[in-house]
DNA sequence: GTCTATAGCGAGATAGAC
DNA sequence: GTCTATCTCGCTATAGAC
């Protein structure tokens, strides 16, 4: 009987807490992502989340810290679906393409902000790509030989045209990436809704992807 | 003699205070472009033009001055030359893409941090678009139009396999534009030097062309 | 855990001497 | 025109009451 009340107790303790503590990180990962972090201000999170300022210091010590906790998990999200694909053996170039254009596109719809906050974050601190490169255990060097060995294969099975491989890499990622992290001028300058521009990218996951392929096949 | 030392006078004190106010915006264009507004300091700009931070406010209002100065000119530098290829008429739509594209790469190798600066600002304020639009005098819907009717003309002449006009659009600019605003990110991931990645997109002035034009033609 | 009050600092902007 | 000194304000962070 007692017991059942202090686990109701504890219960609810800890469900509040974990309540206000996941609302900070919520709001602080849309503000962060949506204005970057020298133009965020803890007020802007603390409103966002409907909280006091200070139980931003409470739970996390101070911005720096709710940032770097934040660009950690954006970062994974950012590239780490897309390092599996790149990984994967045993499939051929074009399902490579596929596959990868794809996920990016359907993953930056998802978050429409992902792609400008990671690249201006970067650009503001180069360091950050390696530091949290390092910490996702990624290994570019290996992926682009990886990568750059599948297309000198096609090339030479006359499958493709001949192209560098790194060359075709910014090829297929400038055309899933650039359309969201160009998003808010497209919008304005093609004159399209939310919704026009959701089913323009919905169409991009198959119509990109069979773009490059006849751009390199031969 | 009085006469030639007063010219003297004048004219060196003209060009003291020319030499200072484009020290001046020289410096903050660097400054602002590469960090953006949020997270740019006066004193960086001052630091940068080796001149005291207080004579900003002397020459300019304050940061805001500066600031919309420098977006203005910047804006049309990003804009302007496209838009000109944009209207010309009785041109093919594959010269069409190859003066696009040459003249996308060229502009944004000489400018490098250009399109994530025009990028991040108006995603941080959607207005600057509208407003530094009109001032260019630049109207998208009937350039919008031209290009897509350029479009489905050659797709009617069977020249191209049909696209949207839009989509095409959007890998243009894709392909041109990327590169560039991911500089930061693919000179690591891809472990290039500043000399190799110049190479890189001098060599994609003329491939990205052949990379669309293989791409959409019959 | 959450709040109010406040310390402390950094940055933008101004006053005034030279 | 350029400098030093200073004001003011906004923002981060902390102290302490409840």
């Amino acid at each position: 009987m007692f017991t059942h009340l202090f686990n109701n107790c504890v219960k609810f303790s800890i469900m509040a807490e974990l309540a206000t503590e996941e609302k900070i990180l919520e709001a602080a990962t849309k503000v962060f992502t949506r204005r970057g972090f020298a133009a965020t201000r803890t007020q802007d999170i603390a409103k966002e989340a409907g909280i006091n300022r200070t139980l931003l210091h409470y739970y996390y010590r101070d911005k720096q810290t709710i940032f770097n906790l934040i660009f950690e998990t954006r970062f994974k999200e950012f590239f780490k679906g897309l390092f599996l694909i790149f990984e994967a053996d045993n499939i051929s170039l074009f399902d490579k393409i596929r596959r990868m254009v794809d996920h990016e596109i359907s993953m930056l719809t998802k978050h429409p902000d992902l792609a400008r906050f990671i690249i201006t974050e970067i650009a503001h601190n180069p360091e950050l790509l390696i530091e949290y490169g390092k910490k996702l255990g990624m290994n570019p060097r290996v992926l682009k030989q990886s990568f750059e060995d599948l297309v000198a294969h096609e090339i030479k099975e006359n499958i493709i045209k001949p192209i560098e491989g790194r060359q075709l890499l910014m090829n297929i990622m400038s055309l899933c990436i650039y359309p969201l992290v160009a998003k808010p001028i497209i919008l304005t300058m093609m004159n399209v809704d939310e919704a026009t521009f959701g089913n323009m990218m919905e169409q991009r996951k198959t119509e990109v992807s069979e773009f490059i392929i006849n751009a390199i096949k031969k």
